[in-house]
DNA sequence: ATGAAAGCGCTAACAG
DNA sequence: CTGTTAGCGCTTTCAT
């Protein structure tokens, strides 16, 4: 049982197992005249008032333990359940928290989403999910499923949506959502993040104290802030160093796949002909499943990892380690990501005028080897 | 735009682009005194009665086409939107899916959510996301989200939730879910799944007629009814070869992740000492992400696939392809599994009394390097 | 073609 | 401590 506000909670009550649950509703579906219905057949059948059971069904302490008892008797043998559809009608919430997602099938976002499915259920809030990218008619604007009702709030994880949301803000700065991973201080959404740009310029810094000196980035796409700010990061660091950047070695792309990281490789290093000091000698990829698609490609093509080219990721999802060589890459704290966001979300509903900040959390360098 | 059936389509009608959609909402926020409000605040504002609004909202036809007009205008300017707390309470439905996996982490279900998903929004639903493995608690039944009228039907994805719900089936069958890879076709409850023993046959026959005699077998948790039918392919396929099975090189898992596969394949090769003919020269692993830890686990123990060791996984996820060697594997329609669950689904909440078969998808194995 | 009115099942004043 | 009652905002007969 979790410690956290979760005001309808006691429904049926602790005592109740999941298997005691599945009895009850057994010997409701078979059917003595005690049937579940609604709150009103239980009141009737017990002899007290609707307003007494709903207190009993909400944990409410003003009900006398004796008629608190013959309820809970009731509803349990009655298998009934409260119609949640009601309840929230009356309440005005429909405790469910929306999250958009660009691409569940991308682990990072799988994990993301993990934690905010944890903070979110920890506190009484289920989880609709969308995936955003998956309609490509765009359809109406997710948000509103806010304005519908049919969501209390929202995170977003799709960087396209986010930047139109924030767009949008501007004009309707009530809708309750935070902006995950993507996101815009000065657009006044609350936000969770980490620093893009430090980050980056971590990752290549790496490289060129590994000796390399003609890097490539693969990113995402430019429009996004978060690829901005890889990109000047990963510029900085070259900057820094003395190297001078060149235009054909960074390369955007609208998917972060596996086959885009690959074939993003293999053409980074088809680049005009012969020489090899023509050719990078290192790959940034600002994502870990482009990073798996660039060792693939490489290998494809037949460079050795890292020998020929040492290559740097992104986000240090699970599959990082397991690949050949395993993959260095800057980690970011997935969960926590999820969770912290979910925390915002929540803290804003709670209280509307509450000032929720933006927050970025730590990321740090994780050596393995492939550069 | 779809061209099944959705019932609430229409409301604010195709013409409203989603952009107009946000300037409307713009212009309500901004505070003239015509706000969105109720449903009944239109009304007054148009001059006519709330039923009328009402019809023109959800499409019906017997609505002169000047009063449809000045409703859909004053709907527009004043950003209006339905309340769906109200309407889902009034028709009884939540509109919503829950869908159930034990781990979405896992890309194989991942894909399978994404072809849920798909079709749920095709017609008008969205989709609840329960990760049953996310909470220790265990918690009260899922199904208590049906009975409490939080979603309208459900698929369950996770293996073990499918056993428990099968068992309760009996005593109420009237719960409107559908079971998608695990299954039970004794339990009467919708399915999609695959032929599991079939597969496995194939799997294990591949490695035999590349000449593998020594086969290991790395499964998943033997309650689970497709682990069982795994089993029996692979053990099918070795007595059809002649060849002995060794129960030692069987080994049951809880857990698919990377690392467990890893443990696994390190630790069935390291079986008692010396001889390389005592050892297995091939893994049959029942689960990609579960073959990709052996890959791994193998190379880190010092012996090659598939030279020392072939390997195959099962369900031929993105991944399968990336790695090195690439994965010979079973491949499942997972698109389709999903697909087809919410399809199944759908039918039996378009008609309760509908008669939903159980559907079995063909499978297919894919060679590549690994075996 | 339109309107009036009856609830859907629940929670929360308000009264006692 | 308990009951009565008024809606939440919508859809849908049933009239007109």
């Amino acid at each position: 049982m979790t410690t956290t506000a979760q005001p309808h909670a006691s429904q049926a009550d602790p005592a109740a197992s999941a298997e005691a649950a599945e009895a009850a509703a057994q010997a409701a579906a078979a059917g003595g005249d005690a049937r579940g219905g609604s709150i009103a057949a239980v009141a009737r059948r017990v002899g007290v008032s609707v307003a007494t059971v709903s207190r009993v069904l909400n944990g409410h302490t003003n009900v006398r333990a004796a008629t608190r008892a013959r309820v809970l008797a009731e509803v349990e043998t009655s298998g009934y359940r409260v119609n949640e559809l009601a309840r929230n009608l009356r309440t005005a919430e429909s405790r469910l928290l929306l999250t958009m997602v660009p691409d569940f099938g991308n682990p990072f976002y799988a994990e993301i989403v993990r934690g905010i499915d944890s903070v979110a259920r920890q506190h009484g809030y289920f989880m609709l999910l969308c995936d955003t990218g998956a309609d490509a008619g765009r359809e109406r604007s997710y948000f509103d499923l806010l304005r519908r009702h049919r969501a209390d709030g929202a995170i977003c994880l799709d960087p396209a949506t986010v930047q139109q949301a924030n767009r949008a803000a501007a004009h309707e700065p009530a809708l309750p959502w935070v902006a995950c991973c993507e996101f815009d201080p000065a657009a006044g959404v609350p936000y969770v993040g980490i620093d893009n740009f430090g980050a980056a310029r971590d990752a290549v810094r790496h490289l060129i104290a590994r000796g390399r000196r003609r890097i490539a980035l693969i990113n995402s796409d430019d429009h996004y802030l978060y690829a901005q700010q890889r990109r000047d990061g990963y510029l900085a660091a070259l900057a820094e160093a003395g190297i001078e950047a060149r235009a054909a070695w960074r390369v955007n792309l609208n998917c972060l796949d596996y086959d885009a990281g690959a074939q993003a490789a293999a053409a980074l290093m088809a680049q005009r002909g012969g020489a090899r000091a023509a050719k990078p000698d290192a790959i940034f990829a600002v994502s870990d499943t482009l990073a798996v698609g660039v060792v693939n490609g490489l290998r494809g093509s037949g460079w050795a990892v890292p020998d020929d080219v040492a290559v740097v990721g992104f986000d240090d999802i699970a599959l990082a380690a397991q690949i050949d060589p395993p993959l260095t890459t800057i980690a970011q704290p997935m969960r926590e990501l999820g969770e912290t966001a979910a925390r915002l979300l929540l803290k804003r509903l709670a209280d509307p005028r509450a000032n929720v900040p933006g927050v970025l959390l730590p990321h740090r360098l994780v050596v393995r080897r492939s550069a």
